[in-house]
RNA sequence: GCCCGGGUGGCGGAAUGGCAGACGCGGUGGAUUCAAAAUCCACUGUCCGAGAGGGCGUGCGGGUUCGAGUCCCGCCCCGGGCACCA
């Protein structure tokens, strides 16, 4: 496609010219009010990638319209650079990770650079670097001083492909790894964990308090899963310790506290430390059964039974009673994997009546089951779906069967049961959270080393501050098995122990990289300080971020993550007091999808931005993806994308021939004053209706806008416009297009005036321009339309209502008769009802 | 199963309860050209009609309203998230 300028020359020269001139470095001393705006830090993976280009380019149009509005915008970049690809292809070709990796920063600071996003590269972090993971281990041992980072044994995720652990978060509701793909063992492993569960009613409530898409916000209520209730004891039967012997119950949490008097059974966790205990001699062959076969199969297969049979193959009998405090009843005793040891107490009271579970399990085993909702009428008839009958109830509705709890609502008898359970010393009420502590340690080479000594003496001791940054030594060999390198090396295992000096052997296990990125932001505002990981009042200028952009794909992880890093960071001490959020606004970006799935390497449907890049330009790329749709929806890369990109060019050559014309406009004015000032108005209309798009994110819309623009000015300028008005409406033009396109924006306003167009202020529009002297008033006969007016703005309702039973349409519709209402709506419509 | 989004021309999409389809892509016709590219102009939801004009039309069925793509009720379909969490 000939264009009609030099598209690549143009925007290279201004690719090194903002670099040069350091137009986007700020500092906190400067005069502006400050406004940090920051895009998700790339794991660098090579050239950028289609949705790093979208991403980049709504960050690049902030920044540059922020600056334009005179702020002083922060805009950093680094790189999320530890990681598992690089040491995979360590393993595959020898190549040590580092190398690999800085390769891979290269090329994608290239492309980034060449799609024309401006950063304050000063402030470049890449987590690989020595000092990132100096801070990052500092940080480690006062989370370890606090408390907060502990070792622990827990039945954990491994990953079989990463050959290493796995945080909750990375585990798919499937059962595979979110990296691999594999299916994720269950082990019982010694790890090391951060204590997010101690923030997580903050990291709930704080919430509310954010602008963030709904759905995000959602997400992570939906992790954290709060839930209130209570718990308490059920005494085995004959075990009350009456006799002398040791008393003997089992505790159970619900959030039905209300429906107790229903409670038909109860069931224990394969897992649980009770089933032994409980288990009688004739029930011993199929409970043990039962439990081997649960430990035999992993949560995917769990999962996967489903339907009565299985059901009665998942569930056995322990021989065992417990007597139900409310009613003094024993029920039986059953042990079945669809009670899981990791939430709440791995027990609970089975209420069948109200529960689905329970209630096919009951079925199933022929459990009696005892209503203690009154039901809608009909519901053990028709009221389950089709008309089926109806099952478990866990609607609304009034209790009964329930003695002092009959009549009430389920709310207040809910509270009633928990202050009875609390009174009589049974019980208490409880808060259950889905949420796990984090579990951080891998057992991987390509990441920030845990900073730990185990001595044989002191325990596990923390490597002392001023011998960190403990780093992985480079003479190390790859092995296929895919085994840590570090596990293996003598040299780096066998050290001395920091307090007592005697041998000692160091933690080979590093950290999750989603520790890295969980506190990076903070570290941006301030990357120079030699004596901690930032300085506080520093970060505190800056922080929290204004505008944070990114992929949905991190709604639940990272933002999570950074959100508790934030607090505990300021709890003890190092980040700003009171910084108790990180990101104050979140905008999360449309996935680019190709034939309905994501675009990805592994799908191996990638389309290069370089192949634009370096033809039809940056320019025209970043265009499109304004253009193209909102922001927030997902991108269709299609067959006809390429023909809309070309579009783009084209566009961009029509302003510049505009901006730019090959010979001098010939110098007669033939315009009338009506068509200048209509030319006027309508540039002032374009800087109110973009500058408003702009604020609400409708980028598709402004690019609009300023196309219709140019449709309208266009024969203007061909019959012999007015050279003022003219220069008006494109300068305006140029100074709207320059967040968007910023390259043909500067190369046309320095020819034009000789300085740069983002040095400007932001254009505003004069108020007595956006008022228009005439407007089009629809008429309407009976809601359609059947006539068109011209009238003044300010015409009154009777006027308009005059002027509408005047017009030829009307008079035909009345055929003489009288109108039955008249809606005047000036100075827009008027509907006539006959 | 539960919780969010979303269904508008051939396509991407636009529309504070007030002219549905802005803008762009694609298509058709034309100007320019030796010819092409590029550029420019006109038309382009659908049906009826030679035309003027008119009927229909925003997933489906109801409702509120002078007026509904937009609000309410009940469904259908698509996308995403969560899911033995007691």
């Amino acid at each position: 496609m000939a264009r009609a300028y030099d598209v690549i020359e143009t925007e290279k020269k201004w690719q090194r010219r903002w670099r040069e001139e350091g137009t986007y470095e700020v500092d906190a001393d400067d005069p502006r009010p400050p406004w940090y705006v920051l895009s998700m830090y790339p794991y660098p993976s090579g050239a950028a990638h289609m949705g790093h280009v979208r991403n980049y380019t709504f960050g690049d149009l902030l920044v540059r319209h922020r600056t334009m509005l005179g702020y002083a915008v922060l805009s950093p970049f680094g790189f999320d650079s530890f990681g598992l690809p690089a040491e995979n292809a360590a393993i595959k070709t020898g190549t040590h990770p580092r190398i690999f990796t800085d390769a891979r920063i290269d090329e994608l600071k290239e492309s980034i650079t060449s799609l024309g996003a401006v950063y304050d590269w000063r402030r470049e972090v890449r987590s690989h670097d020595p000092e990132y993971i100096k801070w990052n281990q500092v940080i480690f041992t006062r989370f370890l001083e606090a408390g907060l980072a502990y070792r622990a044994n827990a039945p954990v995720n491994w990953c079989p492909g990463c050959k290493t652990v796995l945080a909750n978060e990375q585990v798919l509701a499937d059962g595979t790894c979110e990296r691999s793909g594999d299916v994720v063992d269950k082990r019982d492993l010694e790890q090391w964990f951060l204590g997010i569960t101690r923030y997580a009613d903050e990291l709930l409530d704080g919430l509310d308090g954010l602008a963030w898409p709904e759905r995000v916000k959602t997400m992570q209520r939906n992790w954290i899963g709060r839930s209130e209730g209570a718990e308490f004891d059920l005494v085995v039967e004959g075990r009350d310790g009456a006799d002398g012997g040791e008393r003997l119950a089992l505790r159970v949490f619900t959030t039905r506290p209300d429906t107790s008097f229903g409670m038909t059974y109860c069931v224990l966790a394969p897992e649980h430390p009770l089933v032994g205990a409980l288990t009688t001699p004739d029930q011993a062959d199929a409970v043990a059964d039962l439990v081997a076969r649960a430990r035999a199969s992993s949560d995917v297969e769990r999962l996967s039974q489903s339907g009565d049979a299985g059901l009665e193959k998942r569930g056995a009998f322990t021989g065992s009673r417990v007597i139900n405090p409310f009613t003094g009843t024993p029920v039986p005793v059953y042990v079945a994997d669809y009670v899981l040891m990791g939430y709440g107490t791995g027990a609970i009271m089975a209420v069948p009546a109200e529960d689905t579970r329970d209630w096919d399990f009951a079925q199933v085993h022929g459990l009696p089951i005892v209503r203690t909702v009154q039901p809608p009428e009909g519901w053990d008839e028709t009221g389950g779906p089709g008309g089926t009958p109806g099952g478990a109830y866990t609607g609304t509705g009034v209790k009964i069967n329930s003695a002092w709890l009959d009549g009430m609502e389920i709310a207040e008898a809910k509270e009633a049961a928990t202050a009875w359970l609390e009174e009589q010393g049974r019980g208490e009420r409880t808060v259950n959270y889905r949420l796990r502590d984090w579990l951080v340690s891998r057992q991987r080479f390509w990441g920030c080393p845990i900073p730990v000594v185990y001595c044989p003496i002191d325990g596990i001791v923390a490597v002392p501050e001023d011998q960190l940054p403990v780093v992985a030594p480079d003479d190390v060999e790859f092995l296929p098995t895919g085994e840590s390198p570090l596990a293996v090396h003598d040299g780096f295992r066998n050290t001395t122990c920091p307090t007592c000096g005697g041998p000692a052997t160091r933690e080979t296990d590093t950290m999750d990289t989603f520790v890295d990125s969980s506190w990076y932001f903070l570290r941006f505002t301030d990357p120079w300080t030699p004596d901690a990981p930032f300085d506080k009042e520093i970060a505190a200028h800056w922080m929290p971020v204004d505008q944070y952009i990114g992929g949905v794909e991190h709604a639940i992880l990272h933002l999570l993550y950074a959100r508790f890093f934030t607090k505990a960071l300021a709890d003890l001490g190092l980040a700003p007091d009171g910084l108790r959020e990180p990101f104050a606004n979140l905008f999360t970006q449309g996935m680019i999808r190709m034939n309905g799935t994501k675009m990805s390497k592994s799908k191996g449907n990638l389309v290069a931005p370089t192949d634009y890049l370096t033809t039809v330009g940056a320019d025209a790329l970043r265009l499109f993806h304004l253009f193209v749709g909102p922001p927030a929806d997902d991108v269709d890369w299609s067959e006809q994308t390429d023909s809309v990109i070309d579009g783009c060019a084209r566009f961009l050559d029509r302003v510049w021939r505009l901006a730019v014309p090959e010979e001098a406009r010939n110098g007669e004015d033939t315009s009338t004053p009506e068509a200048d000032l209509e030319i006027r108005r309508a540039t002032h209309r374009l800087i109110d209706r973009v500058s408003r798009d702009y604020e609400r994110w409708s980028y598709n819309t402004a690019v609009a806008a300023c196309m219709e623009f140019v449709n309208t000015l266009a024969p203007y300028v061909r019959d012999g416009g007015r050279a003022e008005v003219i220069d008006e409406a494109v300068d305006t033009l140029l100074l709207l297009l320059a967040p968007m396109t910023p390259h043909v924006a500067a190369e046309a306003w320095e020819r034009r005036h000789g300085d740069e167009v983002h040095a400007r202020s932001w254009p505003t529009a004069e108020a007595d321009l956006l008022v228009e002297e005439t407007v089009t008033m629809v008429v309407q006969v009976n809601g359609k339309v059947r006539d068109r007016l011209e009238v003044a703005p300010g015409i009154t309702e009777d006027d308009a209502a005059a002027a509408a039973l005047a017009t030829e349409s009307v008079v035909a519709a009345l055929a003489g008769g009288e109108p039955k209402r008249v809606i005047a709506r000036p100075p827009k419509l008027v509907n006539v009802v006959v």
